[in-house]
DNA sequence: GCGTGATCATGA
DNA sequence: TCATGATCACGC
């Protein structure tokens, strides 16, 4: 593991200096074995790429630099540079969830300060001769705060009211709620009807790729 | 089971 | 073709 990069420039700095590498090349640095394809390892690129920037967090629910306030994601390009798969935030609260707020939420806490790395993510290209890409720090312009912000707002009414199972994907214009689990049979608390207790499955928040392509856009206008 | 890292696979 | 709902691996 390299060491944790002690200022945002230095983390950007690293970033930038792998752009252009293949996975192949980026794993035989980190000494670890390039996986014939994600269908068993979906976790893979993202933890290769905490590896070479020295990201600590682990598997704690909070930003993977701590200390400077950021998140990294990777983020799978088609090759015309548009997002192939919406991204991942964090697992959403079903219970304990009576003051909760936008501004202390974890989704705001995660979304803050943002290094998207794009790589190449075409099933066709063989993975190990996939690239990263150029990496930016990115945080919510206003008008995206606000989206999200809404949407947060609706998708946690609808949990605090016990409706968390009439919550689909297509809830929430920029922000959706759904599963996050190892399998449709695993189960979680949350609140029912009449807040009674019910069992359902863990969702967590994710972003849809049309809100990650603006950002992308954005950058290289 | 929970939270991390996400992508897969199928129906519309 | 594409997004939704389901799924995979790991540490603890």
């Amino acid at each position: 593991m390299k060491s944790e990069p002690q200022s945002e420039l230095e983390l950007l700095e690293r970033a930038s200096n792998i752009a252009g590498i293949s996975f192949q090349e980026l794993a035989d640095e980190a000494k670890i074995e390039v996986p014939p394809d994600l269908r068993r390892d979906k976790g893979w690129v993202g933890q290769l790429l905490e590896w070479h920037l020295g990201a600590t967090a682990g598997s704690k629910p909070t930003q993977d630099f701590e200390q400077l306030g950021i998140e990294l994601k990777t983020i799978p390009i088609s090759y015309s540079g548009k997002p192939l798969e919406t991204t991942f935030v964090c697992v959403a609260p079903l219970v304990g969830v009576h003051g909760l707020t936008w501004e202390t939420s974890h989704v705001r806490n995660k979304l803050s300060r943002v290094l998207w790395v794009p790589v190449e993510g075409e099933r066709e290209i063989p993975l190990a001769e996939r690239r990263v890409g150029s990496p930016l720090i990115w945080s919510p312009s206003e008008e995206e705060e606000l989206q999200l912000k809404t949407d947060w707002e609706e998708l946690m009414e609808m949990i605090v009211l016990g409706r968390v199972e009439q919550i689909n994907a297509r809830h929430g214009e920029m922000l959706q709620l759904r599963p996050k689990a190892a399998n449709s049979r695993v189960l979680t608390e949350a609140y029912g009807a009449s807040g009674k207790p019910i069992k359902t499955l863990p969702r967590g928040f994710y972003l849809r790729t049309q809100f990650t392509a603006r950002i992308l856009e954005q950058h290289f206008i």
